[in-house]
DNA sequence: GTCTATATTCGGATAGAC
DNA sequence: GTCTATCCGAATATAGAC
């Protein structure tokens, strides 16, 4: 029953969100460049021409990924990086999100993080919000240095490193099997142990970064 | 008179070694498929078909940066796996070397590691070199485990958490300014702060990382 | 070793029928 | 909402002069 109920929904998915997940399949394996649109046209099922209808030009299908990928991301690490209680519990709350929402997406998001085009002007403002993002998270990073409960480490060092393993993680769902649901602790685990300047205290931050109430939502796809 | 000695240097480098490093920077900024000859070709100072009297397509520029960025690697990740000695060791080891070589590579390599285009067909050959690679690195990690220098972690998880620092910093340092002389050290503290089960070992392992002999040599450009 | 000129294929996007 | 047919610019690569 779940199983055709499942079958149900695949059938259900609009043109238009085929159109988001084939692309971002593309644009991950072969880059944004190297994908043509009669190559996703291919992948949907319809013709090249008739993409023209669901998006006014291949821009717009990339912009729309990397809206879904950034926009609720920065808002969470942004109203994480505002809010009270240790840093430490915050910056694994955000680590334990952002994972499951990458995760669990239907589009294979590595080319928005490897960012080929990022830099382009015609994506200028999805660099903007990429900055707005990783600027929070260098916040809460340095909130919990100045609190003690992180070592003395370079800010935009272990910032780099969340972007890394984030990336790596996106990198690898992509290549095929489904990963663990664990993933998303178990990635802020080794993140934390490596930051923290009292490592028995994980437990006590994992169940602290639990309690926290009020989080922006995540869009959902369709 | 260094200065006099290093801008004599600059100027002595080969049309096809200047052709590298401009592809480099092209394939890192806008991918492979992104990158024209003739983007090549203005970055190097020469007109478009002049590219191909130094090498025979676009693929052949690509397939050296390749070689480059994997062949050496691979080679001391494979040396490191079967020497002697701490396991920790040795991954402390491999992870200060590759990120020397990385940082002082004249190329950005990003374009390698985020690896659009190390599925497709035609590069085939290297995209079994990043796997000899990556399976020396895990090989490396699951000694450290069983040899219980490191916690119980699997061991893919921590070596995609390698592949992920490594990329990141490729990519940090290709944004711009110099990266700083520890940061190959740094890196590794990190890493092996994340892995040890006594990380009070750290800087004795640190120490024998540094008397272990014998390593391929890596690459010189020019 | 670099150039101009050009062959040829493939890219994004539009027009208009159904 | 999807199709066929088509425009047009840009892509890789070659030919042959200097």
């Amino acid at each position: 029953m779940s199983v055709a109920k499942a079958l149900t929904t695949e059938e259900s998915i609009t043109t238009r969100e085929r159109i988001l997940r084939e692309s971002s399949h593309l644009f991950a394996a072969r880059g944004y460049y190297g994908s043509s649109t009669r190559d996703i046209a291919k992948a949907v099922g319809i013709r090249q021409p008739s993409l023209f209808h669901h998006f006014p030009t291949k821009q717009a299908i990339f912009q729309e990924l990397l809206s879904y990928s950034l926009d609720d991301s920065a808002a969470v690490a942004e109203y994480l990086a505002r809010a009270g209680g240790s840093p430490a519990a915050r910056l694994y709350r955000f680590l334990v999100e952002d994972f499951r929402y990458l995760m669990d997406s239907p589009y294979d998001l590595r080319s928005i993080f490897t960012s080929d085009v990022l830099l382009d002007d015609e994506f200028e403002p999805w660099g903007q919000t990429a900055d707005d993002l990783y600027v929070a998270v260098a916040d809460i990073i340095r909130q919990a240095i100045a609190a003690g409960e992180f070592i003395e480490i370079e800010v935009s060092f272990a910032r780099q490193a969340v972007s890394g393993l984030m990336l790596e993680t996106i990198r690898e769902r992509s290549l095929g099997e489904e990963l663990p649901a664990q993933r998303p602790t178990r990635t802020a685990d080794f993140m934390l142990r490596a930051l923290l300047a009292d490592r028995s205290r994980l437990g006590e931050i994992a169940a602290e970064a639990c309690a926290i109430e009020g989080l922006p939502a995540y869009r959902d796809t369709e």
